[in-house]
DNA sequence: GTGTGGTAG
DNA sequence: CGTTCTACCACAC
């Protein structure tokens, strides 16, 4: 209480949001493509240097943005994928998102990038809730659909699936719903922490789904906010789960909440919603030092480590004096209040429902020298053949006659042009833009170049872009010499003497046309999941008695990023790891399961035939009936 | 409506 | 830190 007042805000805990992070999202759309390279190092490059590289090749010493020369020289038999082409990634990405998004109710599943994506399961967890037995919470079903009562999952309701933060002591779970008899303020964290299992539970259903349907595996946090969901799932990585615990708040004797002890653990810069920029401000206030750089690489000496818990401890510091350090020419009204909500793991933003048409689309490429009109012509033309390209990849919606069936949604390459499929635009950009960043002038004397910064022009996108009848190419011709070189001109006044680093071209300010654009409302979830089952079908498991790949989620021997030496436990075989097929009857030889989670107890009940079976055949069970009945 | 800057992965 | 290739939002003009 005395509490709230001081952070200025006071936290609702009534959603539960689940976050869901690819492991290594660009090496595992190579792994799933072809199965082989699961087992091998794995990188995956863009220009001169590494983006990402599978786990196998993190355990040999390979990291993120590493340069080429480096990696090869760390691990000599790395193999290495151009992934300078996103096409296959958005693809992936896409597919993975269309089969995430058909089972949950509320429609909130946000896509963040390529590899991440929040989904608001409130409505599910609360439906779901009412259905509890509390005579017998170890033998709960949760139900993914409120028409059919056999679609869904056995599971037990008195623990967390996964891990919890903080770790569980042994035997603290609930065994309970909670009674009437208690303080409302331990009811509500009582009703919390049932919902927080529930939702855990949910997570990882579809955790397991994406690895056993789609070979790819995640890591996922659960919560009440897009933040703590994000923060806490990257507890346990990779293949993990977390949830975070109540209580969310101080209690009456004053003892801090899990969540202030655990976001105050973390760097000030590592808080989503605070840059760069953001968290140096508050570094250097908080540090006494005024706006000056960092050390440096001055070694041993950087104590310019600022934790959350730093800054909200801060003598007087409070979200006014936040926005009189954050505030400003540029920035955004309210940053402080915004930037303290955060610091005191507040964060009321929802999870934004699917858009069907992207704001923009940019093409961009970067170069070591880039100095002559003809080059930039010439790299203009290939940009725009992209970017008409993608336009027709994202814009376009084909209405072909077999309209029933559905299921090519959950394709990861959309349509294609079919014979006479009618094209139409979804969405038309309004705007042509092009982008530049020169490289830092030849300065004369001492005085350091200026920071590279991107600049920018723009102008109306000509109609012939928009000209479906016209070849692809000779449109990309037509904007280059009509729209790109004038907004070149533009930009670049002068013939000569500019060099530039990198170019990028945007169709952006999309007009959506009448009918389309729909943003997931129109859904109807019953119809969605049914197709999704249809596809379902192209990847059953056969033969019921083999199980399916068995997540491992072994916080032990997967931190493997900072290890040099690798112990017989980080060796050790992976069912994942050692799958032939991504998604088919791969198993962990032994039988033995070693994970901490998905331990077969004697065996679960389907609660529509009373069968008896061991909880990982129960997915193919109730699909099962689901077709059968 | 146009251009910049900051955020994110 | 920045290396890459995006996408979105908010602000100032």
């Amino acid at each position: 209480m005395g509490d709230d007042r001081r952070i200025g805000a006071k936290r609702k805990d009534d959603r539960i949001i689940i976050h869901f992070d690819y492991d290594c999202f660009y090496a595992s759309v190579f792994e799933a493509e072809n199965p082989a390279l699961r087992s091998l190092p794995l990188a995956v490059q863009q220009k001169q240097i590494i983006v990402t590289c599978n786990y196998e090749a993190r355990r040999r010493g390979l990291h993120k943005l590493q340069l080429i020369r480096e990696a090869r020289k760390v691990c000599p038999d790395v193999i290495i994928v151009l992934g300078e082409d996103l096409t296959r990634f958005r693809n992936a990405s896409k597919a993975l998102y269309n089969f995430l998004r058909a089972p949950i109710w509320s429609g909130k599943v946000e896509r963040l990038g390529f590899d991440e994506v929040f989904v608001d399961v409130t409505d599910m967890v609360a439906y779901n809730v009412e259905l509890l037995n509390r005579n017998d919470l170890q033998h709960s079903f949760f139900q993914l659909s409120r028409d059919d009562p056999t679609l869904g999952f056995s599971y037990d309701a008195t623990s967390i699936a996964g891990y919890a933060y903080p770790s569980t002591i042994m035997g603290e779970s609930v065994c309970r719903l909670p009674t009437s008899s208690e303080s409302p303020s331990v009811e509500a964290e009582d009703w919390l922490r049932i919902r927080l299992i529930l939702g855990s539970h949910l997570a990882q259903y579809l955790r397991h789904q994406l690895d056993e349907q789609l070979g790819y595996t995640s890591t996922v946090g659960t919560s009440t906010s897009k933040l703590l969901a994000k923060l806490v799932g990257s507890v346990n990585k990779p293949k993990g789960q977390t949830t975070l615990m109540p209580p969310y708040r101080q209690d009456a004797n004053g003892l801090d909440s899990n969540v202030t002890t655990f976001v105050d653990a973390h760097d000030i810069g590592r808080i989503p919603g605070i840059g760069f920029k953001i968290a140096q401000k508050i570094r250097s206030h908080i540090l006494g030092r005024p706006g000056e750089f960092d050390a440096g690489l001055i070694y041993g000496g950087t104590k310019e480590k600022v934790s959350v818990g730093d800054v909200r401890n801060f003598p007087g510091l409070d979200r006014n004096r936040l926005e009189a350090i954050l505030g400003g020419p540029g920035a955004p009204q309210g940053i402080g209040t915004l930037v303290w909500g955060l610091i005191n793991g507040i964060d009321d933003t929802e999870v934004g429902k699917a858009r069907s048409v992207p704001r923009q689309i940019s093409i961009e490429d970067s170069y070591i020298r880039l100095d002559t009109m003809d080059e930039v012509r010439k790299e203009l033309a290939l940009l725009a053949k992209s970017l008409v390209k993608r336009m027709h990849m994202d814009l376009l919606t084909y209405d072909e006659d077999d309209e029933g069936d559905g299921s090519d949604e959950f394709r990861a390459d959309q349509h294609q042009p079919t014979q006479q499929s009618r094209k139409k635009w979804m969405a038309q950009p309004r705007i042509l833009r092009l982008t530049t960043r020169p490289r830092p002038p030849p300065n004369a004397n001492g005085t350091r170049s200026r920071t590279f910064n991107r600049i920018s022009r723009s102008g109306p996108m000509p109609n012939f872009a928009l000209n479906l009848d016209e070849n692809a190419d000779s449109v990309a011709d037509k904007l280059v010499t009509e729209a790109l070189i004038p907004l070149f001109r533009k930009l670049h006044p002068e013939k000569s003497g500019w060099n530039l680093s990198l170019v990028n071209i945007a169709a952006t300010n999309m007009a959506e046309t009448a009918g389309e654009g729909r943003d997931g409302a129109g859904r109807d979830i019953g119809r969605m999941f049914k197709r999704q089952e249809t596809v379902l079908k192209e990847w059953r498991v056969e033969d019921v008695d083999i199980p399916p790949s068995i997540e491992h989620d072994n916080g032990i021997d997967n931190h493997v990023e900072d290890q040099r030496e690798v112990s017989c436990e980080t060796s050790e075989k992976n069912g994942t790891e050692d799958a032939i097929e991504p998604s088919q009857e791969s198993y962990v030889e032994d039988g033995e399961w070693d994970g901490d989670e998905d331990q077969p107890s004697a065996g679960i009940t389907c609660s529509v035939c009373n069968a008896l079976m061991p909880e990982w055949a129960m997915t193919a069970h109730w699909r099962f009936h689901s077709l059968e009945g």
